[in-house]
RNA sequence: GGCGGCGUAGCCAAGCGGCUAAGGCACUGGUCUGCAAAACCAUGAUUCAGCGGUUCAAAUCCGCUCGCCGCCUCCA
């Protein structure tokens, strides 16, 4: 069974095939890098993250390529602004990039270009366009000729006359055409430039990914991604200027994520309503931010919230919990009791995988298969809880198995990596941190209210334990004793 | 104005023409408990924004209406 992808360039969902058996390849922009990153980023990282991941667990070689844009207007305003120049900014940027991403645990792409370490690449392309008469070259900017790509559009599904009607775009006496768009810039006194047959310049924004991917990837590639904001007219012109350069298709599909909005409003830096990765994770565990971002399939809005937050908390810790008691399960097993697990519950946990990778063929659909997840744990824990003292060889093979899958399965969105107890320990201590009780007095309490419930005076004990749930500890009475835990807020 | 997307239970979210409309969070009931909590189990949409149409069959396709969002300028 293949993939399917949701093609902006055909507006349908299509069966995936490589160009190239086995091997796919994959381009995706990737910052301007001016500044820290905001939870927008983090999406697009992390849904590329899990394509790619998705793609080798099937076992595709991927090579992934994915830029930095590390010279444009706005490094340059910054840099002026901070009395740097653009290469400190944008390598200082690159650097704590690097630090969220590494948090998030996102594996590195194959290679990392940097627009400014492949300006003669650009200038190449630009020459030929030139060639062709389909850019030219005016006062020492050059432009691409729009008119002249009949296809121009095709990718935005935009008509060249609707653009002109309304559009925006300030009038620019060196252009022929107000649609024709930069490819090389010339450049003000002070700016950083590189030389080029049109004088000294930088180039335009587009143009670097156009040569980028045609150096790393070849004219034409599977799979070119990015955020749906940059469909127009970062993608379009993209599209124009490799194909009017090769006379071949550039890419094969086009994949484009949604936005993550904070009160239903696209999150951005303009509108400055933005959060940052690091402010994220430093409330929440990465892995629950993970679990946030593919709680939606990746081509639809996702509204960040703090009770979203929550909810992405409670829903991962049911999964770790589940695997925490797989984990206690124990090697002292019987092979002379009846096993608990029915027929029915053990072709449950089969179809685990089965059911996952059907999920994740439709277009990556992560919510779905998060609900095959939590299918699964839900016969896992009915089994542990009938399970006796000395359990059957037969069911704690069957559920140290499953908890393998659920982790192998989980591991291609990033969540469930970790020890389960430990995270489940980690998180309650943080949550403890929050409160103004330490641990030390909670257990004190606890003995103190042990003591009363063996004199049985239940007033007492009652009083014990609201007073603590008061300070948002709530009292478990289990047969092992009695434990604690942090109450949600 | 042009182009695109979305509207499914209290909230989030699958479903892409036909099996009882996944799953999560919250709620409620049960098991457990001295009573609770937690955990586990169970329960919830005769219905998918509204109105028409196509079809033997529609949340799913088509049309219209209403509402929300995005792009058309740098933006993940």
């Amino acid at each position: 069974m293949s993939v399917k992808i949701y093609n902006t360039l055909t507006r349908k969902k299509e069966a995936f095939q490589s160009l190239e058996a086995g091997h796919i390849k994959l381009y995706v922009c990737g910052i301007t890098s001016y500044d820290y990153c905001h939870i927008g980023h983090a999406r697009s990282a992390l849904a590329f993250d899990m394509i790619v991941r998705y793609f080798r667990y099937l076992d595709y070689k991927v090579t992934y390529i994915r830029n930095f844009t590390d010279i444009d207007d706005k490094i340059i305003a910054r840099a002026s602004e901070q009395n740097t120049s653009t290469e400190e900014l944008a390598n200082r940027f690159i650097n704590e990039f690097y630090m969220d991403m590494d948090r998030l645990g996102v594996d590195r792409p194959t290679m990392e270009p940097k627009a400014t370490e492949h300006i003669q690449e650009m200038i190449d392309l630009i020459s030929e366009l030139i060639d062709k008469d389909m850019a030219y070259a005016a006062n020492g900017d050059v432009y691409y000729r729009v008119g002249s790509f009949a296809e121009y559009g095709k990718l935005s599904g935009r008509k060249l006359e609707d653009m002109q009607a309304g559009a925006r775009i300030r009038v620019n006496e060196n252009k022929d055409d107000p649609m024709d768009f930069v490819l090389w810039k010339a450049s003000k006194p002070g700016e950083p430039s590189w030389k080029s047959p049109w004088g000294a310049g930088r180039p335009g924004w587009h143009i670097e990914c156009s040569a980028m991917s045609r150096k790393y990837l070849g004219d034409t590639f599977d799979i070119h991604g990015g955020g749906q904001d940059l469909i127009f007219p970062h993608h379009e012109n993209e599209l124009a200027q490799s194909e009017a350069a090769s006379n071949k298709p550039y890419v094969t599909m086009w994949v484009h994520h949604g936005f993550v909005t904070i009160r239903d409003e696209k999150m951005s830096k303009s509108l400055g309503n933005f959060l940052t990765i690091r402010d994220i994770l430093d409330h929440y565990h990465p892995e629950v931010l993970r679990f946030f971002i593919f709680s939606t399939q990746y081509r639809n809005p996702l509204d960040f919230s703090e009770a979203a937050m929550q909810d992405a908390m409670a829903g991962l810790n049911r999964l770790y919990e589940c695997l925490a008691a797989v984990n206690a399960l124990g090697d002292n097993c019987s092979d002379t009791v009846a096993p608990v697990a029915g027929n029915k519950d053990i072709r449950k946990i089969n179809a685990l995988e089965g059911k996952f990778q059907t999920a994740m063929n439709n277009d990556f659909n992560t919510a779905q298969a998060q609900g095959c997840l939590f299918e699964t744990i839900k016969v896992i824990n009915k089994i542990i809880r009938q399970l006796p003292d000395c359990p059957s060889i037969q069911d704690t093979k069957l559920l140290q198995k499953s908890g393998e899958t659920i982790k192998k399965l989980a591991g291609i969105m990033g969540i469930l990596q970790e020890d389960a107890t430990e995270y489940l320990a980690a998180r309650k201590a943080e949550m403890l941190a929050k409160t103004d009780i330490s641990e030390a007095e909670i257990l004190t309490y606890i003995e103190q209210r042990n003591q009363a419930r063996d004199d049985k005076d239940w007033a007492r004990s009652d009083e014990i334990r609201d007073s603590l749930l008061n300070k948002g500890i709530e009292l478990k009475d289990g047969p092992d004793g009695t434990g604690w835990s942090v109450k949600r807020s």
